[in-house]
Formats: structure tokens, sequence, C-alpha cells
DNA sequence: AAAAAGTGTGCAAACGTTCCCAAAAACGTT
DNA sequence: AACGTTTTTGGGAACGTTTGCACACTTTTT
């Protein structure tokens, strides 16, 4: 803000101090005695004074914020996660400057370039469904910016991530899918590159060979722009339904709704009779028809782990050399009777 | 980002000049001839020099950064307004901060505060639900911060505004009730003191008015906290229903999912037989059950307005003295057959 | 030929902090 | 009474920019 706001300057020159014992005042620092403390807190208090933020940051080199690539906020399971990020920065004194991909890995670079010369101290990221070069990253990573995947990590980065137990959350709702009698269940996913799309691949094929059900590559579809073309969609329904699956095992939140949408809208007919179970953290699954049972993502607290990881990585004083991947639980939510 | 990067002081030691010169050089200023600027942009170019932002914040006071407060990201509705904004706020060079009221005034309150130490250049805000106290931001606007409402604004404020003509959006939505045949049409709202609230009661009466169709105050529920928690839709819907509705009109997004909601879990009977209107920007609408007629604001637009309107009053030489207030045409999405 | 105007550059202060270093004040110890 | 210690304070540089002003040099005008 351009308005005039007292400055440090301004409180010492008010309490004949210099700027220094005023800054350390404030700081509480142990050299100022209790008198000089009381008598400079006090006056801040009546100017109301407010640390400029930047000089701050100038002086310190550092910004106190961090930066958040997701997809989309639109999306519930990323507006979920920002929730959670938040919920922590707020607490550590970081804001956030979020940024959406919307699957595209032109605009996730220029974001991510964009955030960097903003001067910010982290990056929290998923990457995005085309994304497969990521020597952007390594380059911002090995001149000192922490980052922290989430969600959508890279195989080869050591680093700190965060993701769900997608294989888990995959085979639990094949198999829900298998003991509700389904037998040709077929598998819509995102891009090939993705690490969430490989993980989730796993536990459906292993919940169809517990099952002795085989494993047919020609009923799993996958879908490079993750859902953001309708066209994409539609494409993928109409290959699957001649193939007359009973049921769908969807890998993504906008897939789910997507793919939802494309069967109403050209095969209406048939959209009730397929048993559908999809990722997604919608809030209003309740309401969708047809309905569908859901493997809800813990959203939230990934945003916290994230983001707890990522500011142990900013306030390191020594280099970090061991890196986590924490894996955090999903939720099967089955479909109310059909 | 604290790892090392080039300066301005790098650049005009490596070049022999002045840091003035070269801080002139590539701001491109008359003064500078043509040779020197040549020479310092190609080598800034080399060794990819960014001007440090925060530097450049402190001396010019002002941040490039504006803040946002909406009611939940989560909701459609503002995370299309919120993609309005940063196509415009990007464009011009400013980014962009995002805080989330959830409908709650100490929320609201304490993250406008929280901005404005951040020194945020001009602030975006849709009132919360529970908003009736202003003074705190009149005091942040008369001290020089430039505020733009939007959706949901203040009567007595001068500043500029950008709405959606929330009248004509209500009237279309409750006559397209009456004229598929609704007599008894409950009016479901947000709380009494939004400006929302009481311009799409306006448009809901006068619908009423030309159809000769009694206003009966008891079908008009107020929710004091815009449908956040679901008790209050419970206990709203629980009165609505005795006095037997035929139709309902929801006045804002929230309300609407929630309301619906509520009408599947506590009457699901009677869910199919209540035809809906409602305002949601909700993308995945088409997918709901029971399905429902819908008031589409112009969110992106609206977003994309109202950020104009901010820059234009941060960047204003002389204090701007007309203010104007933008009303953007909604849409009327109807119901597909029952 | 001198004065005026124009062109290109550098010096140094400023933005509001933090923090190293020194200096002053207060106190205790011989 | 002289000397250390400890406690408390101040001076001033630095972070990386921008910009008013002064200066030197050219060119034009009278």
């Amino acid at each position: 803000m351009r308005f005039e706001t007292s400055t440090i300057k301004d409180i010492a020159k008010a309490l004949g101090l210099s700027t220094s014992t005023v800054s350390r005042a404030l700081r509480d620092r142990y050299e100022i005695s209790e008198e000089t403390k009381k008598l400079v807190l006090a006056y801040a208090e009546k100017v109301n004074y407010r640390a400029n933020p930047i000089a701050r940051s100038l002086k310190e080199r550092r910004s106190y914020s961090i930066g958040i690539i997701a997809s989309e906020i639109a999306n519930n399971f990323f507006s979920q996660v920002i929730n959670g990020i938040e919920s922590i920065a707020y607490d550590k004194d970081y804001h956030v400057i979020i940024s959406q991909s919307h699957e595209s890995y032109k605009q996730e670079k220029l974001n991510v370039e964009h955030l960097a010369s903003r001067s910010i101290d982290g990056l929290l990221i998923a990457l995005s469904s085309e994304t497969q070069d990521i020597d952007y990253l390594r380059d911002l990573y090995t001149k000192g910016l922490p980052i922290v995947f989430f969600d959508r990590v890279p195989e080869d980065f050591e680093t700190h991530k965060v993701i769900a137990n997608n294989f888990k959350g995959s085979f639990d709702a094949t198999e829900h899918l298998i003991l509700s009698g389904k037998r040709t269940i077929a598998h819509l996913t995102n891009s090939e590159n993705l690490s969430i799309t490989k993980e989730r691949l796993k536990g459906y094929k292993a919940a169809l060979v517990k099952y002795h059900i085989e494993f047919r590559p020609e009923l799993v579809k996958y879908c490079q722009h993750g859902g953001m073309h309708s066209a994409e969609l539609e494409q993928a329904v109409k290959e699957l339904l001649p193939l007359q699956p009973d049921g769908i095992f969807i890998s993504s939140d906008r897939l789910t709704t997507g793919c939802i949408m494309a069967l109403k809208k050209t095969n209406p007919e048939v959209a009730h009779k397929i048993a559908i179970a999809g990722f997604t953290n919608s809030n209003l699954v309740e309401l969708f028809s047809p309905s569908l049972t859901s493997v809800k993502q813990p959203a939230f607290e990934m945003g916290q782990v994230a983001t707890e990881l990522l500011i142990s990585m900013i306030e390191a004083k020594r280099p970090i050399t061991e890196f986590e991947t924490r894996i955090l639980d999903t939720e099967l939510v089955k479909m109310p009777k059909h």
C-alpha cells in the first residue's frame, strides 16, 4: 500500500532511540532492557506499527511466500489441497500464490517461471497431465529452490513427495465393482506418463488378478489432456462402449465427472446400466445421476503434509539429504443403492 | 529465492557502467543511447538477468499484487471469477493473492487485514454472508487502498462495483417456474443483509406480481451462513415443505446445491416433485438429480471487469471521483425435460 | 566567439529493514 | 582507584532498485 504508515525510523525518532534498538526491541531480542522494550512496544501499538514485509524480504532475501501449481482450482480435489496448504502456511506466516496449469505443460512451465521470478521461497506442485520434461524444475531445484511434489509426482527427482495410496484406492474401487458382479470393467485414465496413472493401473490390474479376471488392454483408455477437452472424453467413451463394459473404473476427478457427462450426452440409454467407480473429491457427488462409487483422496491432509515438508526444507539450516515420500490412505465411498 | 542471481550492480560492474545507466537502459529510457542499450540488453539476456521484484517494490512503494476475498474457491462461481481476474492481472503484470472467507465475517476481516499488511496494491472483494459492518474496509479505503467490490456489494460505499443483473436473473428464473405451471414457489436465499439477497428477492417478487400470484413471506427462507452449515439448510427445508411448494427458487450457488442435498437427504420422496431453479455456476449441473434450471452468472467476465476497474484505480494519477457500477447479464439455462 | 540547448552518463540518496561492530553505561572485583 | 565484565545502546552498511541532480561533452543558435 502506498499510504503513509509508521516505520521503525519514525518510532526511533519519536522515542529518541536508534533504529537498531527499536528493531531489536520489536523482535524481542535479549540485548534490550525490559524497560526499553516496553516503551517501544507500547508506542508501536499506539501508532499501529506494521513491519513492512517488503523491506524485510529484501533484507532477509526471502519472501515468506510459497507457490502452488495445481491443475485447476475449480476441481474440488485441488481446492481441498489448497485449503490444507493454507491452513499450515498461514500458521507459519507464509502466504501462498496459486497458479493453475489447466493440465497444460506450457502453462505450467510459464507459471513456475513466473513464480520463481516473483521470489517465492518454495514450490508445491502437482504435474500437469501433459508434462514429461521436468528439466526446468530440476534447474530451479539445483539453483536452490525447495520443491515438494504432491499427487502427481515424478519418479526421478530426489525431494519430498506426498501422494495418496493410489494402488490401494484403485484396488478397492475395482474390487468393489467386481464384488457387485461386474466382470467387464473398463478403465478410463489419465495420460500415460503421470505417476498416478501408473499406480492406479496397477491397482486395477491387481484386483482383476485376485478375482481371476483377464486383463484386456483394449478396455483401458488414456486421456492425454486429463479430461480438459470434452471431445477427448467422448471419443474414449465411444471406443469403449462397443466392448460392452458393465463397469468403469475412472482414475481422476475431472475424468470421472467428464466421463459421466459424456456418457449421458452420447448414450443416455446405457448411462444408468454401467456401474461407475472413480477417483473424485467432488462434494456434490451425492447429487450425481447416475450415482457412483468414489475414491476420495485425503486432499486437505495432503496439502498440510506437503506444506510442512516444504517449510521444513525452506527453513533447514543445512542441506537436506534424506527425502521422504508420504503415502496417505484413500477412502472408498460406496454408491448408494442403484 | 535465496540463490544467487545477477543484479543490476553485477551488470554495471561487468560493463563498466553505473547502476543508474544500466537501470535506465533496461527500462528503455530515452536518455540512454541506442548503443549502450543494446550492450546492456544483450548482456542482461546472456546472464539471464531478472529484476528483483522485492527491491523494486520497496523503492516504488507498491507490490504489483492484488488481493482477492472470495467465499470459497471450491465454489465454481468464485473459481470462475478468479480465472477472470487472473487473465487480466497476469497481462498487466500483477499477481494475485487469494483468500477465502468461508462466509465468515471474522475470517474475512482477518484476511483483509493480513492482505493489507502484505502490502497489496488493491483489493477485490465479495462480502461474506455474515458481514454487516464494513467500517474496517472504509478505514483502509480512506487510507488509500483501492477497493472494488464484486457480486456482493455494500450500498453505502462509493467505489467501483461489478454485479450481475440479479433482478433480471431472478425474475427470469421465477417466471420460468411459473410458466411451467408452478404456483406455490418458495424462495430460499442468503442472509438478509447481502445486496444479492435484496435484489434477487425483488426479481422474485416482480415475477409473482406479473402473474398475479400472491407473495407469501413465509415462503421465503433466509440462511445466515449462506449454506455453509448443512443443519441450517435442513432446517429451512423442513420449515418449507409443510407449505407444500411446487417450486423453489434458490438464490445462490452454495445454497442451490446444499438445498438439493438437504431435500434428497431428508425427503427423498418429494425431491423429484418440486421444480427447482437456482443461481449456480456449477459446471456439473448436468449431472444433478433432480435436475434444475439454473441462473448462470457471467463469472469470468465479472472477474475481468472488476480487475480492470481496480487496476485503473491503482494506476490513476489523480484521485477518482466518478465511480461506476457495472451490471452484467445472467443466463438462464433451462432444466432438461423432467 | 560566446551562449544556449541537447545528449549521455554517473553520483548518491532513498525505500524500511536487519545485523555486525563498536561504544557507552552500569556494575563488580581487586 | 583502577581495572575487567556485563548489559544496553547507537552508527552505519547492506539488501537491489529507481531517480533527481550534476556534470561533461556535442551540437546548435545568436
